[in-house]
RNA sequence: CGGGGCGUAGCGUAGCCCGGUUAUCGCGCCUGCUUUGGGAGCAGGAGGUCGCAGGUUCGAAUCCUGCCGCCCCGACCA
């Protein structure tokens, strides 16, 4: 368990900060909630955007590509979608600067204002529905099946690295349906798709369920997510999809004439994730030694790190590495070899472990005359010596292992950090003094969830999608509940 | 917008209360030699509008006034 990491929430900014990206470049507030993504990072990124890629596709979607800037009144057109996302949004006013008269520098131009103000986009449904009005006529063009992978901005009051930046990458997708019934499915589908990503790709355990009304995404039926639970016990929210109804149709006027000859509007769902997860994966995995990646994340998976005395041992133990990388990266594991001069073993080693590499291999003098080499686990820190024979199949098979004992160790941390509670005593203590998720009954009310997040600042993070069925009294308000929720205190 | 804190080299800081030589220390950076199996050692070196502006004073990083910026807490957060 790491040290650091339990106590407060700022301290993973440690290895944000020094590691993966650089926030607040500029002096200028307007750019400071926004984070500058160092390469290192941003292959983590691409990693996880080349899963997710693959497993929209294999499901049937595609990729698009909608404008950034969303003029004012598509907003007006959708009412609580607006009631959304109106205090947040970043608002284009005039498309041009001239130098001032005093000679002061350059301003903006006033004549240059627009007619009609720009929205940046804080989500794309209203540009895309807008679109998708020109492309449905018929049944026979549905069901539309679009991904957008993009960047969006969210005028928060207050920014966090990688949870809540005022500009992040995600991907959204946007699909019609001519049934209400293909919709939900399609909105269920997805989140199966990210359950299965977060869990099997960045080997972290979460809980899908249903968000109460409070906490549904503006302009939809239904919010289904997929909740995470971090180690210093808050949870965090990974992915959502959402079954958005007839909404959308209604306000851009979508509709489409079916089989029988009859105009009906369409069914909609959208779903997204982010470069939150970025921040997931750090706070799931981390110690306090730094970052900890899962195999099937890491920008490369392997560093052999030389130990030498001298140009001519250098290279004689080059020699033997390169061979090494040839024979593991024909196993299709990446690989990288860091021979700088500049800095010693020891300096590596540690350099590495702060970037979460999962396995490490060291060759010095001794293992050229005994045919080994020193393989170090990221996960559990330990270490072994091992023969250059076979190493390659040891590799692969240790990869495998870490990202498996990964997932298990957050999972049995998520499980021992889940408490059952049956009455508010119990629930206070629990939220205030141990964290983590809290399995209790809830009579079902915005009333009874709003006053729970007043006294303890928790919330509810969802109605879990497996949760049985078992009478029980509200744990506040001692009405009758049919099954159990999920509170938590949340980022 | 309310409450609190801070601003000194690339980063982190001492000095400020109680004004007085050339502004402290660590990390990092540069050069040289020795080093290399867990963040090397020694020697030398470079780097500063002390946030900005004004005031008090013989003299201001230090005191006063105004402004700017940042951080934390709260309001906000599909």
């Amino acid at each position: 368990m790491a040290k650091n990491l339990t106590k407060r929430s700022e301290d993973y900014s440690k290895w944000y900060n020094e590691l993966v990206v650089q926030a607040d470049l500029a002096e200028n507030s307007a750019v400071r909630g926004s984070m500058v993504i160092k390469p290192y990072g941003y292959a983590i990124w691409e990693k996880m955007q080349a899963q997710l890629d693959k497993m929209f596709k294999a499901t049937g979607h595609e990729n698009a590509y909608f404008p950034l800037f969303i003029p004012k009144s598509y907003f007006s057109k959708e009412a609580s979608h607006v009631d959304g996302f109106a205090k947040e949004c970043a608002v284009v006013t005039h498309y041009r600067l001239k130098n001032a008269d005093d000679g002061s520098g350059v301003v903006v131009d006033e004549n240059a204002r627009l007619e009609e103000e720009l929205i940046v986009r804080p989500t794309s449904e209203t540009i895309i529905w807008d679109t998708y009005k020109k492309w449905i006529q018929s049944y026979r063009d549905l069901p539309i099946l679009v991904n957008q992978w993009a960047n969006v901005v969210r005028w928060e009051m207050r920014t966090r690295l990688f949870l809540r930046t005022a500009e992040f990458l995600w991907q959204e997708g946007h699909t019609a349906h001519a049934t209400e019934q293909e919709a939900i499915e399609e909105a269920r589908q997805m989140l199966d798709v990210y359950t299965e990503f977060a869990e099997g790709f960045m080997a972290i355990p979460v809980v899908k369920g249903y968000k109460t009304e409070s906490e549904r995404f503006a302009g939809a039926l239904d919010t289904y997510c997929i909740e995470a639970l971090m180690q210093d016990g808050k949870a965090l929210q990974a992915g959502t999809s959402h079954f958005l109804g007839q909404n959308f149709a209604r306000a851009f006027d979508v509709k489409y004439t079916s089989k029988e000859g009859k105009e009906e509007y369409v069914w909609a769902t959208s779903w997204g994730v982010s470069t939150r997860l970025m921040g997931a994966l750090i706070m799931t995995h981390s110690d306090d030694n730094g970052l900890v990646l899962p195999p099937n994340l890491a920008p490369f998976q392997v560093v052999i790190v030389p130990i030498y005395r001298g140009e001519e041992q250098l290279s004689e133990i080059s020699v033997k590495a390169n061979e090494i990388k040839k024979v593991l990266e024909e196993q299709g594991i990446s690989v990288k070899y860091d021979k700088r001069d500049t800095h010693k073993p020891g300096w590596k080693f540690n350099e590495y472990e702060l970037k979460g590499v999962p396995l490490r291999i060291a060759i010095g003098p001794r293992d050229l005359d005994n045919g080994t080499v020193e393989l170090a686990r990221r996960d559990t820190l330990t270490k072994e010596i091992t023969g250059i024979e076979g190493l390659a199949g040891k590799v692969q098979q240790l990869l495998s292992e870490i990202q498996a004992n990964l997932y298990k160790k957050a999972l049995s941390f998520t499980e021992e950090n889940t408490h059952k509670v049956d009455d508010w005593e119990a629930f206070t203590d629990t939220i205030e003094n141990k964290g983590g998720f809290v399995s209790a009954h809830w009579d079902g009310t915005s009333e009874t969830e709003e006053k729970i997040k007043e006294l303890t600042k928790a919330t509810i993070r969802c109605i879990p999608m497996d949760a049985e069925e078992e009478q029980g009294s509200c744990v506040f308000s001692g009405k009758p509940s049919s099954r159990r929720v999920l509170f938590a205190k949340a980022y």
